[in-house]
DNA sequence: CGACCGATTGACT
DNA sequence: GTCAATCGGTCGG
C-alpha cells in the first residue's frame, strides 16, 4: 500500500488551517509506535482559527491550547468529555493559534493492529471514522501533544497519498458546535 | 472555589 | 432515535 512521500515542506503547513484542511483530504496519517505501523486516508476534517468563536484558542493563549500556536506541522490533542482524545494538525505561522481537526481515516494499514486497539466487538467500517476513534486506532495519546510531524524520525507522520477531486469533496457546517455554525470549514470525501 | 459544559462515543429504547 | 459516561477547562461569585 502505497501512501507516498512523507510530507516535510514548511510551505505545506504555513498556510491558513482551511486551506492546509482541504489539502489534507486524501494524505496519509501514519504511526509508528513499537515497530507497529498504522496508516489511514484522511476522509474528513475541520477548520479551526484563534479569531473563530468555536476555537479552542478563541480568548488566547492557556496551557492546554499552546500546541496550536507552534508553528504549522506540529500536532494539537485535546481531551474531551471526560475521556476522548482528538489529534489536530497544528497549520500557519507560529504564534498564531490554528489548527485541522482530523474527523475521520479510511484504515489502508495495520488493520489488524487497529482493531485491536479498538476492541474485539468493533466493526471494520467503525475503526476510525471519528475523532477520537481514529487516535485510539492509531494509538496516538496524550503523549504525542506537540509532537513534530515533520521530522523523519517522528512516530507520527503525514504523507502525499492521492489528491481528491473536488466534485468529491462536501463541504458543511463544522460538527458538535454551538457557536461559529455558519462558518462551513467542514470537509468530507464521499 | 463551585457550576457548567464540551471539536464524542457506545449502549440501549 | 435517546442518553449516560466522566473530568478538565473556563468563567462567575
Amino acid at each position: 500500500m502505497s501512501s507516498g512521500r512523507q510530507i516535510r515542506g514548511r510551505k505545506f503547513f504555513e498556510r491558513s488551517a482551511p486551506e492546509v484542511a482541504r489539502d489534507l483530504l486524501g494524505r496519509v496519517v501514519r504511526t509508528e509506535f513499537e515497530g507497529e505501523v498504522t496508516a489511514g486516508k484522511i476522509l474528513e476534517v475541520e477548520a479551526y482559527r484563534e479569531d473563530d468563536p468555536a476555537s479552542h484558542c478563541y480568548g488566547g493563549p492557556s496551557e492546554r491550547n499552546r500546541a496550536m500556536y507552534l508553528e504549522g506541522g506540529h500536532l494539537y490533542i485535546y481531551f474531551i468529555y471526560g475521556m476522548h482524545h482528538c489529534m489536530n494538525v497544528v497549520t500557519g505561522e507560529e504564534g498564531y493559534g490554528e489548527a485541522v481537526l482530523i474527523r475521520a481515516i479510511e484504515p489502508i494499514e495495520g488493520i489488524d493492529i487497529m482493531r485491536r486497539r479498538r476492541g474485539p466487538k468493533v466493526r471494520e467500517r467503525d475503526l476510525a471514522n471519528g475523532p477520537a476513534k481514529l487516535v485510539v486506532a492509531l494509538g496516538v495519546g496524550p503523549e504525542e501533544y506537540g509532537l513534530d510531524l515533520r521530522s523523519r524520525e517522528s512516530r507520527v507522520t503525514l504523507h502525499e497519498g492521492e489528491p481528491v477531486a473536488e466534485e468529491r469533496v462536501r463541504v458543511t457546517p463544522r460538527i458538535g458546535i454551538s457557536k461559529g455554525v455558519e462558518m462551513l470549514w467542514r470537509w468530507v470525501v464521499g
